[in-house]
DNA sequence: TTTT
DNA sequence: TTTT
C-alpha cells in the first residue's frame, strides 16, 4: 500500500520470454528476468560493464501485459517492491528468494506491436 | 552510475544497531537491516501488518556514518541499488544473497544527536 | 496512472499547517508546502543551506489525511505527479504554476497522534 | 547532494532539440522539454490523453550529451531535483518559473546513434 | 530484529 | 538470459 516505504525500479532488457502461469482461482502470474546495465572504468581505466538480472513477478492484468506484449530482449521499465520468500528444497536445504512485485510496467522503446489487435491491448495496458 | 537503472528506496526502521567490518584497505563496511510495514485489510475486514527485512549495505564515507548515527529502532531513508551475487557455504550448497548497496542515507525523525561533536558528525553526514 | 512516467518525491517539513478546502462535489481538496533542505560547501569551503519550498496538493482522503495530522513543522515523506497549470490573474497576466498532486503521504518522526480517537484516524490513514 | 529529499523522475519524448547555452566560463547548459503522457478513461467511458511539457535543465558533461544525443522525440528517462526560481520580466512582472535540473539522461529505445564517432561519445555518455 |  |  505504502509504495513509498518499500520501492524498487529497474529500466532494463528482458533475458527471455516471460514464463506465465495461472492460480487454481485463474489468476495469472507472469514471471521474468530484466537485466540492467552498469558500466565504469576501473581502476586502470578500463571501461568495465557489469549486468545484473533481477527476477520480477507480475500478477493479475499486469501479467496478462507482460505475456502479450513482452519479447525477448524488449526494453522495459518496471517498479514494485522487494519482497523476500524462504523455502525448503527437495533435499531439506532452506532457500532465499529475493523478487520484485510489480505495480507498473511501462514498455519502452515503441517497436513491434503494431497490429489492430494489439493497438487494442496497448489500449488495455495503459490502464494498468 | 546509472542509478536510474536500478534504484532501491526505502523509508523503515533498523532492527539492530548496524555491524561494522574495516576491508584490509582500511574501507569501513556497515550492514544492517530495516523493517518495512505494510499494512492492509485482508478479505475478511482484518487489518494486517505485514513486515519486511531487507539486508543493506553500506560503504566507505556512509558506513561511518552509519557507524556513529545508526540506533536500533531508527528511522531511516534509504536509496540504492538492488545487488545479487552467491557463494558457496561451508556444505558445499551455492547461497544466493540479494543486498541493497546504498547510496544515500537520511536520518529521520530528528531525535537523539545533539552534542557538539555529533553536530561536527551530522555535517559529515551531510556530505555523504 | 503510469507514476513511473512522472513522479516526484520529496522529504522534508511542512512550512504551515494545510489549507484545506472543499469543493461543491463535497470533495477536499488540501494545500501545503514543504521544505526540503539542501546543503553543500561552496568554493571557499563554507557550507550552504539551501531550502527550497514546493507546493503540494492532495485530494479527497489524502486531503483528511492531511487536515487531521499535518502540524507546522512535521517531517513527511510525499510521492505524486508534476503538473503545470495556468491562469490569468486579475490584471490579465498569464500566471503559471505547478504543483505536486500526491498520491502518498507518509508521516514521519513518530510523534504526537496519539489518542484512541486519532489512533482510529492511523488507522485510516493507513488505507491510504 | 541529498537527491533522496528532492527527487524527480520523468520518462516521456523531447519536444524539440535541446537549446544549448555556454556561460562566460565555458559549461554548458542545455534546456528542453520532456513530454510525459497520462492515459485514463473519463467517466463517460472515453479513453483521455493528458499530456504534461516539462522544462528540464541539464549542466556540464550532462548538456553535452544532451546536445549531441537528443533528438526531436527521443524518448529518455531523466532524473533530477525540483527547483524553483523568480525574475523579473522586462515589463516588471513576477515570474516565477519551475525546473526539473538533472543529474542523470538515459537514451531509450536505441536508435540512431550508430558511426564509429558516436560511439566514442556514448562511451562518455556512460559516464554520466 | 524495528516501528506505528 | 538481454541490450548498447
Amino acid at each position: 500500500m505504502y509504495a513509498i516505504r518499500n520501492k524498487v525500479q529497474l529500466i532494463g532488457n528482458l533475458g527471455q520470454l516471460p514464463e506465465i502461469r495461472t492460480t487454481e482461482n485463474g489468476k495469472k502470474v507472469a514471471r521474468f528476468s530484466i537485466a540492467t546495465n552498469d558500466t565504469y572504468r576501473n581502476s586502470k581505466g578500463e571501461r568495465i560493464t557489469e549486468t545484473s538480472w533481477h527476477n520480477v513477478i507480475a500478477w493479475g492484468k499486469l501479467a496478462e501485459i507482460a505475456e502479450k506484449f513482452l519479447t525477448k530482449g524488449r526494453e522495459v521499465a518496471v517498479a514494485g517492491k522487494l519482497v523476500h520468500r524462504h523455502y525448503t528444497d527437495k533435499n531439506g536445504i532452506k532457500r532465499y528468494v529475493t523478487e520484485v512485485v510489480l505495480n507498473e510496467l511501462l514498455l519502452l522503446g515503441g517497436g513491434k506491436p503494431q497490429t489492430e489487435y494489439v493497438e487494442q491491448e496497448e489500449d488495455a495496458l495503459t490502464e494498468a
